[in-house]
DNA sequence: ATAGGGTTAG
């Protein structure tokens, strides 16, 4: 029956007498794709079909079949929640025999989703009695994979061996994809070593399973081997090999792909097509990808989220944005989650914060707002924004919060100044029972550097091994980092030496980690090593290197190599080259030299330039260029917080209260705060911060006994306070009681107090260590016999006493 | 076929 037909008998009233008609009104709709009539046919068996049904057996059978064929309608037109409220009213005596049924209806929720369904239906399907067939398992093996539910599919996997049914040629790729897409490469290349007779698809599998996972050798290999058994890839070979050669970043390879699919005529393919330019992106040839793109006759908006991707991964970010417009314009294709998530990253990389929260807008329009990668996405683009508190609102307020998640908001937090609050999230996300993994981790030992939390950092390491990511480089770079700053960098550098692979943040971080412990010959000889193995220097390194230098004292090397960076390596010194230049003159001594450097730079010299070479008087005490400096930066404007400090303190250091005191009523008046002077140390992963004259510590009262301990015993051993450093004009004894409560003391008896003797006392500040601190510590040190250590965060407010950014009480400062 | 979070410098 046609389905004109069909529509003719139901809107001519005729009566329909039997069952097996409107089997056959379904099955001309079925044939026909028409969802309407189907519906129109379902309500009439509702209204007639049901006084038939429990009549006979035999009119009870055909009305299952109607059923049956519905349930297959509302599959065929995409109609999930119809076709099971049908398939649920079948009787179960009545789907006994039918596999079929059962498995149309796992394959539709195996499609689409959501996949934990067809799982249920798969296991309701065994509970009801019904054997599942061969082509019973590709299905619920895909959901399990879509879910990354191995330990489900291993079930199923062990179902389908009793039934026998593994050595089936189908079930048996569907299982080597199942283990290889989870992940299970071992398992996946067992089944496949074991199969005896296998095709393209069983080797697509495998192919496909090692390049998901970024195995490009054994990838290529696999596609060699292939071609020596007499098998010739088809165009799902070329399309599954492609990920894996633009992960590695093999142009030639990925040109040889591209030659073969001319020659097989693949390149037509839009897959194909999509998949080869998305490749080239990944080898930065952002030219080649364009070319695939603009000679494609069919584009479908996967490519156009390749390509616009393709831009985001080269860096052309603006050209991104401008192809997404273009889109728009032509107005065929509506963006897709995966597009509006490439486009919320292109703002983020442009911090474009309004047009961000357009896309914010439209995510929500268009429903896909609750894609919870759509929400990563929009949270990490807040943060990088510096949105910190929407960045915090947005996750507080997430339905389902994911591992992802969470790293984008720990990141979040220490790329906006708080790693305090990342590290209270991080262990939050412990609570939660969501496992960090590698990301997570990377974005977690920064925390622990700002803070200098050894102990937090030490146990985010070992967790690191216990999960095998200390093999991949980035986490070593990051524990590099974390230990440097900690004051580990015998431990940073067994890090670096340990690694398997080096890059070149590897040496720059190792190279700063000198740097910040007063280590510059250290440094030097590193970037040597490095030139004479072969790794090329960056831009970084000179930074990393240059301030090295400045922070000890070896300016003659430092000029030498700024000028061997234009002259050797070819790399055009940026302003913050220059800014180490000057803060390396500086701290020389070298005042007037670097107040021409500053002259003769290309560039307009900023706020951060100036203050350099101000905090240069400061330590130099030249208050001439202190005064016309700070001139300078008064008339930069605004931006200059904290330089009315520096300039107030070279006015104190040298009696001059009247003028020190007219620079904070500037400072006031122009509506000025200085950041706080503040210390902290942790104790057993506890950070307990302290500012200067802090009487809030629940354990005050002992640290002020102890203090006062220390101070008999710091005074017989000939400690007289440097009153020189308290900034206010008060009577001496004034002076003394001041400094003892400078937050450094409040940290070091605080550590004293807490900490088994054994353990050393690392603490941490975020501005200059004051003098009398520092000369304090010493005698502290040696009355009680401990390890203390300095921490400084602040790259321009370094030690005062010896200019090291990091320093322990044992150097010669 | 496209796809969320990440390390170094100032």
């Amino acid at each position: 029956m046609s389905c004109a037909s069909a529509r003719r008998v139901l809107t001519s009233r005729s009566c329909v007498t039997n069952t097996y008609d409107y089997v056959q009104l379904i099955e001309a709709c079925i044939a026909s794709k028409s969802l309407r009539q189907g519906k129109i046919v379902h309500q009439h068996l509702l209204k007639n079909g049901n006084n038939n049904v429990n009549t006979t057996t035999n009119t009870n059978n055909s009305t299952a079949i109607a059923l049956d064929k519905l349930t297959r309608l509302y599959i065929t037109c995409n109609e999930l929640e119809l076709a099971r409220r049908v398939f649920d009213t079948i009787p179960n005596t009545k789907k006994e025999n039918n596999v079929i049924l059962w498995n149309l209806m796992i394959r539709a929720y195996a499609w689409d989703g959501p996949f934990e369904r067809a799982i249920d239906l798969y296991n309701q399907m065994i509970e009801s009695g019904v054997t599942p067939s061969k082509y019973t398992y590709p299905f619920v093996l895909k959901a399990c994979s879509g879910l990354q539910a191995i330990e489900v599919g291993k079930k199923i996997h062990d179902h389908a061996k009793r039934l026998g049914l593994d050595s089936d040629v189908y079930v048996c790729t569907a299982l080597i994809d199942f283990y290889a897409k989870c992940g299970c490469l071992i398992q996946a290349r067992n089944l496949f070593d074991n199969m005896s007779n296998r095709d393209v698809v069983a080797w697509n599998a495998m192919i496909a399973g090692s390049s998901l996972h970024g195995m490009y050798y054994d990838t290529i290999g696999l596609l060699v081997q292939m071609q020596e058994v007499g098998l010739i890839p088809n165009s799902s070979t070329v399309v599954a090999v492609l990920p894996a050669i633009g992960e590695a970043n093999v142009l030639s390879q990925g040109k040889a792909v591209h030659g073969y699919c001319m020659r097989k005529i693949f390149h037509a393919d839009v897959v194909v097509a999509t998949g080869l330019l998305d490749m080239y992106a990944k080898c930065w040839c952002l030219s080649y990808s364009r070319r695939v793109f603009d000679i494609m006759g069919v584009k479908n908006e996967v490519t156009w989220s390749a390509m616009i991707g393709a831009y985001v991964i080269c860096d052309s970010t603006t050209a991104a944005l401008e192809l997404f417009d273009q889109m728009l314009l032509e107005g065929d294709l509506s963006p897709s989650a995966v597009m509006l998530g490439t486009i919320l990253r292109a703002c983020a990389k442009l911090t474009d914060l309004s047009r961000g929260r357009q896309i914010h807008g439209y995510t929500i329009k268009s429903g896909c707002f609750l894609d919870i990668m759509i929400g990563n996405t929009l949270l990490s683009m807040y943060a990088k924004c510096g949105i910190i508190d929407d960045a915090m609102r947005f996750f507080d307020e997430m339905d389902s919060k994911d591992t992802v998640s969470y790293s984008a908001i720990i990141s979040g937090c220490v790329q906006n100044g708080n790693a305090e609050e990342a590290l209270h999230i991080f262990q939050k996300m412990q609570m939660s029972r969501i496992n960090p993994d590698l990301a997570t981790m990377i974005g977690f030992f920064p925390a622990c550097s700002h803070l200098a939390a050894l102990q937090h950092g030490a146990c985010g390491h070992g967790y690191s091994i216990v999960r095998g990511f200390t093999t991949d480089t980035s986490i070593c770079n990051a524990l590099i980092d974390m230990y440097s700053k900690c004051g580990k960098i015998d431990i940073a550098r067994l890090v670096f030496d340990k690694m398997h692979k080096r890059d070149i943040v590897s040496w720059n971080a190792m190279i700063v980690g000198y740097g910040i412990h007063g280590l510059g010959m250290e440094a030097l000889s590193l970037f040597h090593v490095m030139q004479t193995i072969g790794v090329e220097p960056d831009d970084v390194t000179f930074i990393c290197l240059l301030s090295a230098c400045s922070h000890s004292g070896l300016a003659m090397e430092g000029k030498h190599w700024f000028f061997a960076m234009s002259e050797d390596f070819n790399i055009v010194p940026r302003l913050e080259h220059y800014m180490c230049m000057v803060d390396l003159l500086g701290r020389a001594g070298l005042l007037d030299e670097a107040h021409d450097f500053i002259r003769s730079m290309p560039f307009k010299p900023d706020v951060r330039i100036w203050s350099a070479l101000l905090s240069a008087c400061r330590i130099h005490n030249n208050i001439e260029l202190g005064e016309e400096v700070s001139n300078k930066i008064q008339n930069l404007g605004p931006e200059g917080t904290g330089n009315f400090v520096l300039l107030s303190n070279i006015y104190s250091a040298a009696g001059r209260w009247d003028d020190a005191a007219h620079v904070r009523i500037m400072q006031r008046d122009w509506g000025f705060k200085k950041s706080p002077g503040c210390s902290w140390v942790e104790i057993n992963g506890v950070v307990h911060a302290f500012v200067g004259g802090d009487q809030s510590h629940p354990q005050s009262a002992q640290i002020n006994q102890k203090l006062e301990e220390l101070l008999v015993e710091m005074k017989k051993l000939g400690y007289r306070a440097e009153s020189s450093f308290v900034l206010q004009d008060v009577e001496e004894e004034e002076k003394e009681r001041i400094l003892l409560y400078h937050s450094e003391k409040l940290a070091v008896a605080f550590g004293i107090l807490s900490l088994n003797p054994s353990k050393p006392i690392l603490v941490t500040k975020n501005l200059r260590v004051c003098g009398d601190c520092h000369t304090a510590l010493k005698y502290i040190a040696i009355i009680t016999k401990r390890d203390i250590t300095w921490n400084l965060l602040q790259q321009n407010l370094s030690c005062f006493s010896c200019q090291s950014y990091y320093c322990s009480y044992e150097l010669a400062c």
